[in-house]
DNA sequence: AGCGTCCGAACGGACGTTCGAACGGAGGCG
DNA sequence: CGCCTCCGTTCGAACGTCCGTTCGGACGCT
């Protein structure tokens, strides 16, 4: 009981707090993974006692629940108001994954902790996080879906789909910000290109792709 | 010291039980994780007492070791078998997809782990193991440059191949070798057809793509 | 006095690993 | 042939460590 809801105080102090527990938690949990990370380090990074932590959550597995949930919200909440104004089904795609390349830039320990631990919740946790990615991939794969010129769903768009996220969870393994000479939203645009027109067509010329 | 080379014994028996350990651990680890999976239940699995696992291999870091780097010298060597006699450069992308996913079907444990726990070893089994994938991954990079016509490396041929490696690996997270009612041969061929040509083309004509 | 906040100290359990003894078949020797 | 020693194999039991969580009390503000 009460997984999910241990917000029952108000104080900003208090929120405040917990949002710096949950922060480190990120952080650390994206650098060693959920089970190495250990509840004494979380403390010790969040300026917290170990024992002073469960006065902000109820246990380890509530950080990553929130974690997740949080981010995921945060995902389609994002995905909404950037589809807000295009009616286009390619610059609709393209917003959609501008939104997911910008939340990455700007929280990249939630994401990277929602694509590496995504089977580590369990039962009820894991169920209410499951509905929320969900929801999101399926806002996705309805962009994916108005691509097609025919009214009715491809039959590939799933699979399609399901590869668009494997591109874009893929993401951390590689992206280093220190590093990389281009901005997120000139990756967004060239991830979108690889996506819809393929490499040879993306990479070879660089100029209008309007008609059929 | 030793951290690879626990191979001294050569009986048959012997080398036929610690692969029956390392088929376990495999599982294990693909099921529940590095971290979480115990030794003792690797030990029960694979038929052998908690004690009885230390005389066959090191230790737990040497069975991820094992597995990663068996898994990746197989990737590379199918590689290069699949490659053998072709030189259309798509049809050599095609196959190096084909051998990917095919080692998938196959090996699905080893595949995911090696997914999965790319960054838990450490030092110098990291780097070892860090090689081989860096290997692999030249590899398919180099098909990538294949396919630009021009001989000059096109600026997101790294990119593509990053993209290409976040499609493959996120495999695991959705494909489901009971419910999955096409075969793996065809879902490799979607899979180069979405990469080479991109969403729209890849889906809008489905008919001649066999023959030369 | 009362309550929200904080923490030192400890509990119980699970983990990876080790140790020493026991087993069993192979080969040398009387 | 009988016996005995060796060595690869097996394992029950234990060690030390680290973990998530809890408890009881101390602090500071109203």
């Amino acid at each position: 009981m009460s997984t999910a809801e241990t917000t029952r105080k108000r104080t900003p102090a208090f929120d405040s707090k917990r949002l710096q527990v949950l922060a480190a938690a990120a952080r650390i949990f994206s650098e060693v993974g959920y089970d190495k990370a250990s509840m004494r380090r979380i403390a010790a990074e969040a300026q917290v006692s170990l024992a002073g932590i469960y006065h902000y959550v109820a246990g380890k597995e509530e950080l990553l629940h929130s974690i997740q949930s949080h981010t995921f919200d945060s995902l389609l909440r994002g995905l909404r108001s950037h589809l807000a104004g295009i009616g286009e089904p390619r610059q609709r795609l393209a917003a959609a994954v501008r939104n997911h390349v910008r939340h990455f830039g700007e929280n990249m320990h939630e994401l990277k902790v929602c694509a590496r631990e995504l089977e580590t919740l369990e039962d009820q946790a894991y169920d209410e996080v499951h509905q929320r990615r969900r929801a999101y991939f399926e806002a996705v794969h309805a962009l994916v879906q108005e691509l097609q010129p025919r009214g009715g769903a491809a039959p590939g768009s799933w699979l399609a789909t399901a590869n668009l996220f494997g591109m874009l969870n893929w993401f951390y393994q590689w992206y280093d910000p220190e590093r990389s000479r281009v901005s997120l939203d000139d990756l967004a645009e060239q991830q979108t290109a690889l996506f819809l027109d393929g490499y040879v067509a993306s990479t070879s010329n660089d100029d209008d792709r309007g008609d059929a």
